[in-house]
RNA sequence: GGCCCGUUCGUCUAUCGGCUAGGACGCCAGGUUUUCAUCCUGGUAAGAGGGGUUCGAUUCCCCUACGGGCUACCA
């Protein structure tokens, strides 16, 4: 028995990894990188009906792209795989047969139709079917039966599944290290199918004698399993082995509305939900992904982990290593979060500051094809001038475009404001000021135009604005002087002779 | 319907019996930028309701309301 912690990230592999799971696997990693243990990915594949080509390696590059990957797992053995349940088929039935053995679980021979059709006769009576204590003696199961009978309708190879036996009355103390202490009746729970008739194991069976064998220390799943907790601890308990600690995070809801986060969500508003571009191989139906849409993933990861915890602090912006330092399960909300797409951007504002230049210069050079013969130097200085003004690596070429080409048009609104009679001839002398300037650097350029224009009592707003005008096209952009100063002395003369020749 | 969990500004949240209820996003205003954006400063805005317990409740307990989850031979 070993006290060294571990958990595990035990997706599904239906389809994309949703945020809400990235979040879970997050949470994981961090507790268990906190405290020196080991973080585990295990593939629930033991529904072979909802199995997704592509999902499992969707999960694993999607782990690694938000830099949160796994240290054992599929193509990481650690002493304790496969970590694929469908690679472990052949490790649940002698645990199901156990129990069977030993009083606590027991063959039913239902069919499933036949309980839906039961499930609906209840219902029209105002009544809830559930299948435990109150019902299981006059259903079609091993309880019911002679021992005869039930051997021979297993020898002829009926359809069967094994179901758990729930105590029919027990004061079941659950404990949870989100929520604290729970108190459920046994009496309400139902017989779960342990074993399916297909030769595998359901859910709750395999999570349990996985995370078992797995020797996992702490589960952290989504609230979404809090009704299975009282399941899962009558069955470590029917085992006799002793059950990890459990915490189950809050989940995340639709920014508007009701309900949890869901792909539509997306669709409706525009924001991704997934961190990969997801494609759907049945239906080709494209979904977007933070990566593909811009998001750094740093700032995925931070706005994530804001997301149903916080540090008590009033720090915000958190590196993956400050995250690991000041990470607690203790600290963790217990309600609901809403996914706020706002503040989501504001993260990558944030990161946008942080990356470096260099960067950033090399994923604007690649994104554009107006670029592709630009000096990746001269990208990085115009890169220097507007990220600050960025959230996103694709708005780079609309706050930039006038460093690389010379406008095209003007923008009529800003020619109203900014022309007037004699504006031809003002840019024609800073045009001559511009040419008899020897070194052009901002703060020469700064200081001769703007003395020329307090000496000659101009007023800046008829020089600076149309000087603007004609080398942007709007009136918007950095520094004048810094982009006179980037696009060269020429360059800017052009310009500047072309507006003169337009405005005629 | 049944079972379970939850409830502080519009949103994410702090507060573990002493509060003029703090921060962030958003929004609004002012300043910087003689442009736009960024940035800076300020402002706006909250304890679901009702009962207890207590000298004192956002904080503890109960009820109600509302929200969420689960209720498959899915995970």
């Amino acid at each position: 028995m070993s006290d060294t912690i571990r958990v595990r990230f035990a997706p599904s592999p239906t389809g994309p990894l949703h945020i809400g799971g990235v979040r879970t696997a997050l949470y994981n990693f961090l507790f268990a990188k906190k405290h020196g243990g080991t973080f585990v990915l295990r593939i629930e594949d033991t529904d072979q009906n909802r199995f997704v080509e592509g999902a499992q390696s969707y999960i694993i590059e999607a782990l690694n792209w938000c830099g949160i990957p796994y240290d054992e797992g599929p193509g990481k053995e650690g002493g304790y795989g496969p970590y694929k349940q469908s690679e472990r088929g052949h490790l649940y039935k002698q645990y199901a047969e156990q129990l069977i053995n030993e009083g606590k679980a027991y063959y039913a021979f239902d069919s499933a139709e036949d309980l839906v059709a039961l499930r609906k006769q209840y219902e029209t009576e105002g009544k809830t079917f559930i299948y435990n204590w109150h019902n299981r003696g006059q259903l079609d199961n091993s309880l019911s039966m002679s021992a005869d009978e039930l051997q021979s309708r297993l020898d002829r190879g009926e359809d069967h599944v094994i179901r758990f036996l729930s105590p029919e009355s027990e004061s079941l103390h659950l404990k949870d290290i989100v929520r604290g202490d729970m108190t459920i009746d046994t009496s309400t729970l139902d017989d779960k199918v342990l074993f399916k008739s297909d030769g595998m194991p359901t859910y709750h069976l395999a999570n349990i004698v996985d995370d078992h064998l797995m020797e996992i220390t702490h589960v952290i799943r989504g609230e979404e399993w809090l009704p299975s907790l009282a399941l899962h601890q009558l069955l470590y308990n029917a085992f006799n082995w002793e059950a990890p600690l459990f915490a189950h995070l809050p989940l995340i809801l639709k920014p508007t509305g009701k309900g949890k986060l869901s792909k539509r969500d997306g669709e409706k508003m525009g924001f991704p939900v997934f961190p990969l571009e997801w494609s759907d191989p049945q239906t080709k139906e494209v979904s977007k992904g933070f990566r593909e849409e811009g998001y750094f993933p740093e700032a995925v990861i931070n706005f994530l982990a804001f997301l149903g915890w916080n540090p008590g602090t009033e720090q915000e912006l958190f590196n993956i290593n400050e995250l690991i330092d000041a990470f607690d399960l203790e600290r963790v909300h217990k309600a609901g979060a809403r996914f706020d797409p706002e503040k989501t951007n504001w993260y990558n504002h944030q990161y946008m500051q942080f990356q470096s230049n260099k960067e950033l210069a090399k994923s604007f050079k690649t994104s554009r094809p107006e670029l592709s013969d630009v000096d990746l130097t001269y990208i990085k200085m115009v890169v220097g001038l507007i990220k600050e003004r960025a959230t996103f690596v694709n708005e780079f070429w609309d706050l930039s475009h006038y460093f690389f080409q010379a406008p095209s048009s003007y923008d009529q609104k800003a020619v109203k404001k900014a022309v007037k009679d004699d504006t031809a001839d003002l840019l024609e002398e800073v045009a001559q000021i511009i040419m008899h300037t020897r070194e052009i650097t901002v703060q020469n350029l700064e200081s001769k135009v703007k003395s020329w224009i307090t000496e000659n009592n101009i007023g800046f707003g008829r020089v600076m604005m149309p000087l603007r005008l004609a080398l942007v096209g709007a009136l918007q952009g950095p520094d004048v002087f810094e982009i006179i100063f980037m696009i060269g002395k020429n360059e800017s003369i052009r310009r500047i002779e072309a507006a003169i020749n337009q405005e005629g």
